[in-house]
DNA sequence: AGAATTGTTGACCAGCCTGGTCAGTAAGGG
DNA sequence: CCCTTACTGACCAGGCTGGTCAACAATTCT
């Protein structure tokens, strides 16, 4: 990534991130192919290896820009002042669409990453930077929250182990249904029946996992 | 798949439908490599080609005898007559391991193939195939099910769904912490210790989901 | 025994796609 | 007008693709 690329229009560059975050993210550094990013970004291939020397400095240059991105738009915009857990668990979800509805490819690039990070000898630039994310990464549904909310006839590790859970399940089922119905990009569907649906399985966890008090 | 193919012994014939299985599962039809699959069996390249009229026939082959192993070792032992969904739950796991005992990558394989069907031109006869297979892969953990036992201040759909996105989320971790620990295949590592925690989460959910005189 | 059949192989094929280059074009600024 | 910068796609060598096939090996038949 150089200067010519940094000085590039912003929706230019964010989609030609996107089109990276995206190739990379289904098929893997190997199976990635540069084609298909320049084609994706609308470029020619030629501007491609202008902006970035090779496929290597572009996958490297991903990867922060991915941090970055996820650094600036969720991680640092946490309040870790709320102590309630499903209260937090709503705001980093909101957090996060934000993210998608920016860069949409950009997350499932950094779970890829972070997934076959030991297959790929990266810098040790980014791998303390990985250290750091996971780190923080670990700690947006921990870090100050009031865990004795949770009714304490269930081991409090399997309580939040069971909640993470049940809504990846349910953002899985999501996807696919989002998916399924309209071949649109997610910018251009309709968000708030998710949300209140979403929104409404929040209040059922707490029904099931809070102590009754609490509820 | 022919007739000299079907009259090798099991243990070739398994070895070959495992490298398929595996590399289409991991790559997808196009992507696979049919060299791959040679290589990772451990025949020569003609001999695959020898056994099988080409790429497209060895994926259908393929299709249908994950279809045929996932009836034979799975579908056709549950037992309907057990109404307790825990226990029904229970017993189709372990069906489902036995599975994946004897083809380790039968099961990802189908599921690669269910997600990605729509965009393969499947033959009239496997899309047959698939539609009754996906009725009866859902009524496994439904049909003659006592769901009563569910305590009722929680819709039965979302207890059903709760319970199988968490399970699902701790095969993935489970199946995460195993890869990590060791590379050995699945058939050398020691899986007792994981049947006791598996059945404790079910002791769990339980717990969790059914009224107080059932638990 | 030898002949005939069946099983198995890897070198080989044309063709596609790869990451990367570079001569050439276009545009803008001085 | 020149000089710099932005941008392109034809082009390159090389690797991998699905698939073939002549040659060889093993087994079975006569």
């Amino acid at each position: 990534m150089n200067d010519a690329f940094k000085s590039l229009d912003r929706e230019k560059q964010n989609r030609i991130l996107d089109a990276g975050f995206q190739e990379f993210a289904e098929k893997g550094y190997k199976q990635a192919s540069t084609n298909q990013i320049a084609k994706a970004a609308g470029i020619g291939k030629g501007t491609l290896f202008y902006y970035f020397k090779n496929k290597q400095s572009l996958f490297h240059d991903l990867i922060e820009e991915a941090f970055n991105i996820a650094d600036e738009t969720y991680l640092s915009q946490i309040n870790f002042e709320e102590t309630d857990f499903f209260e937090r668990l709503r705001e980093s979800s909101e957090l996060k669409m934000e993210v998608y509805r920016k860069q949409e490819h950009a997350l499932t690039f950094m779970a890829q990453v972070f997934m076959h990070m030991n297959e790929y000898k990266l810098p040790e630039r980014l791998l303390e930077k990985r250290k750091q994310a996971e780190e923080i990464w670990g700690s947006v549904l921990t870090k100050n929250i009031d865990f004795s909310k949770f009714r304490d006839d269930i081991p409090q590790e399997k309580t939040f182990n069971y909640i993470r859970w049940t809504i990846e399940g349910y953002r899985m089922e999501l996807e696919q249904r989002i998916k399924l119905q309209g071949l649109s990009a997610l910018s251009n569907v309709k968000l708030e029946p998710y949300y209140e649906e979403f929104y409404d399985h929040l209040d059922t966890l707490k029904m099931i996992y809070y102590k009754e008090e609490f509820r």
